[in-house]
RNA sequence: CGGGGUGUAGCUCAGCCUGGUAGAGCACUGCCUUCGGGAGGCAGGGGUCGUAGGUUCAAAUCCUGUCACCCCGACCA
């Protein structure tokens, strides 16, 4: 492709008010531009990407065994209602009517639509397993769209969705989708993590996220270093105390700590560590408020608290009015020690002695307190966020943390909505079965954000070749000055062609520099440089996006090296 | 939805406090020079200052409503 026959629409500037940097990057390299709160066109540059990232999903879902579909985005109201889902999903559902007041959404996901077809379709065993996949385009109406394509509303998912009559094709279909999901983010090019997530309300099922490992990611993941434990930091369980608790020596005083409030502010005013402090959080229970007690170094994990029995779902820290009203006291100065509400102490905080801790008056601090002296032993439960270097759950070493952003999603769903609608299908002995289902999740845009947070440095996107726009960039200086130039470039851009290299001639008439620029901003792998001078030698200069310097090649070479070099990333 | 912030040329912003003829840089158009890392000169085009109302002789500027966007909190690919 020719830059002056496509839109290019690099700018320069970094616009305001845009936070991450592949949003910066994506609307800098003229990929995306916004149309409205989370909805975005994407440029022929970004599109090429897309297009990229959803070809390589294809041929792995297929190669995979799965069949390929394209449900309406468009959805009536009444198998949401069937399935329960209408009522269940909230504003994040936008819902709309038509000429004829009937109801329909914008679907957010496929699986009553899919149910649906498949319970009209199949009908024998002998049909089955099966696995439908789609690319299409998904409306979920977020609270708060950010980040550009990362969270937006309007977004590009591939949702597929197996069919079974027994856990173990479940089981087996899982863990096919799983392998092919590690080929798909390999050939990506992208460094990744499967790690074991949250299945959520649906009990016993197992789900596991693809993250692209990047310092801006959302999510933190905790992996062993060998490679064997590895789950969403919010799912792995903390180890146990190492030793008892020892037998406390200071007997319980109270200090004044005038406007020392957070757990450094303490921990820094009384002299003590951090780790002999106790952090009280008051949350609200399912009766009443209740008290999480960690240790002041430890923080506290939200989704562990979500699960306990005592505690409200979703988890809403109590706000202060309510605290004062029930502990007569402000945040900042509350310790379990004669609070008058259930206190629920995460393992490693109930193994302290001589504990300091706030004294539910304003500015005042225990010291030397004890459990079970001082105040009642407390109910336990594991409630923190595991550190780096702790070990892993299943002794498979220390544990690193790392933040990744969450681009796939696998899960078990079991007869969730099969049962709802109604699905299933005779089995062998011709008795009727209902379905059991797996659905399986790619975030097809948010990749491309994904692969820019992970790849770019200060000058701009660096693509992996597997989808990059372009695998090559050809630059000419002052081509306009030379018609013999002008003819080996042609030439040269016609051979590259030929050899299926997908190649961008920046033939317009701007100076080196700028085409240097946009070819570093757009993140092309590869880049020749021809002159005229280059043309007397008989050399193009070749630069990859991540090389220091350039190098000469033969032109009659560059052709075949370029080849291979391509050819060795895509085999990768 | 709550809290905070911003809307002035395509982009980045100044001007607003203290009301008095709408500005700069980049981008764009034309001409000249320049030509291997985002060139320089000259001449241009382009804004009912988000929007509606109010105060005033006079509003980008002060007041009120409203809309949009951004940032911080609960969701998810």
């Amino acid at each position: 492709m020719r830059t002056t026959e496509t839109l290019l629409a690099t700018v320069r500037e970094t616009p305001a008010d845009v936070e991450i940097i592949s949003h910066q990057l994506m609307l800098r390299a003229g990929m995306i531009r916004m149309l409205a709160a989370g909805m975005y066109t994407w440029l022929p540059t970004g599109l090429r990407v897309l297009r990229k990232v959803e070809n390589i999903v294809r041929e792995e879902m297929d190669r995979a065994g799965a069949r390929e579909l394209l449900m309406s985005g468009v959805q009536p109201a009444e198998l949401w209602q069937e399935s329960g889902r209408w009522d269940q999903y909230g504003p994040e559902l936008l819902r709309l009517k038509d000429r004829h007041e009937r109801d329909f959404c914008l679907g957010p996901t496929h699986e009553e639509i899919i149910t649906d077809l498949v319970r009209r379709e199949i009908r024998s065993y002998k049909q089955l397993p099966a696995n439908f996949y789609q690319i299409q385009t998904k409306f979920r109406d977020e609270i708060r769209p950010r980040f550009g394509i990362m969270r937006a509303r309007e977004f590009l998912m591939k949702d597929a969705y197996s069919f079974h009559l027994s856990e173990d094709c479940l089981n087996s279909t899982y863990e096919r989708m799983y392998q092919t999901y590690t080929r798909i983010f390999t050939r990506f090019g992208l460094n990744f993590r499967a790690v074991l997530a949250d299945s959520g309300n649906i009990g016993g099922s197992l789900s596991h996220e693809f993250h692209v490992l990047a310092d801006s990611g959302e999510d933190r993941i905790a992996f062993s270093q060998n490679g064997d434990f590895a789950a969403n930091l919010e799912m792995t369980p903390a180890p146990a105390p190492a030793a008892p608790r020892p037998d406390g020596q200071a007997s319980l005083a109270t200090v004044d700590t005038p406007g020392q409030h957070s757990i450094e502010e303490v921990s820094r005013f009384l002299n003590v560590g951090a780790e002999r402090c106790l952090k009280t959080l008051i949350v609200e229970g399912t009766d009443g408020l209740v008290a999480l007690v960690l240790r002041g170094d430890h923080e506290l994990n939200r989704v562990k608290a979500e699960k306990l029995e005592a505690v409200a779902n979703p988890l809403k820290m109590a706000d202060a009015a309510s605290i004062r009203q029930s502990v007569g006291c402000e945040p900042g100065s509350i310790g379990p020690v004669g609070l008058p509400i259930p206190v629920i102490a995460d393992h490693s905080a109930a193994v302290i002695a001589d504990f300091v801790c706030g004294a539910n008056q304003e500015g005042r601090h225990h010291t030397g307190a004890n459990w079970g002296r001082d105040c009642a032993e407390p109910a336990l439960a594991d409630l923190r966020n595991v550190l780096p270097g702790e070990p892993a759950p299943d002794g498979s070493g220390a544990l690193e943390i790392a933040r990744g952003i969450e681009v796939g999603h696998i899960f078990q769903l079991g007869t969730k909505y099969s049962a709802a609608m109604k699905a299933s299908c005779l089995d062998e002995h011709g008795t009727a079965q209902t379905l059991i289902m797996g659905c399986y999740g790619i975030g097809v845009s948010r990749v491309v954000a994904a692969a820019i947070e992970q790849n770019h440095d200060e000058r701009g996107i660096i693509w992996p070749t597997a989808i990059a726009p372009f695998q090559l960039v050809l630059v000419p200086i002052n081509m306009h000055k030379s018609q013999r130039l002008r003819e080996a470039v042609e030439k040269l851009y016609e051979d590259l062609l030929a050899a299926g290299i997908e190649v961008l001639l920046d033939d317009r008439r701007e100076r080196p520099g700028v085409m240097f620029a946009d070819a570093e901003l757009l993140g092309i792998p590869h880049r020749l440089t021809f002159s005229e001078r280059g043309l007397d030698a008989g050399t193009i200069e070749y630069k990859g996006r991540r090389d220091e310097d350039q190098q000469d090649l033969e032109i009659g070479a560059v052709v075949a090296s370029l080849r291979e070099k391509i050819n060795a990333e895509l085999a990768g």
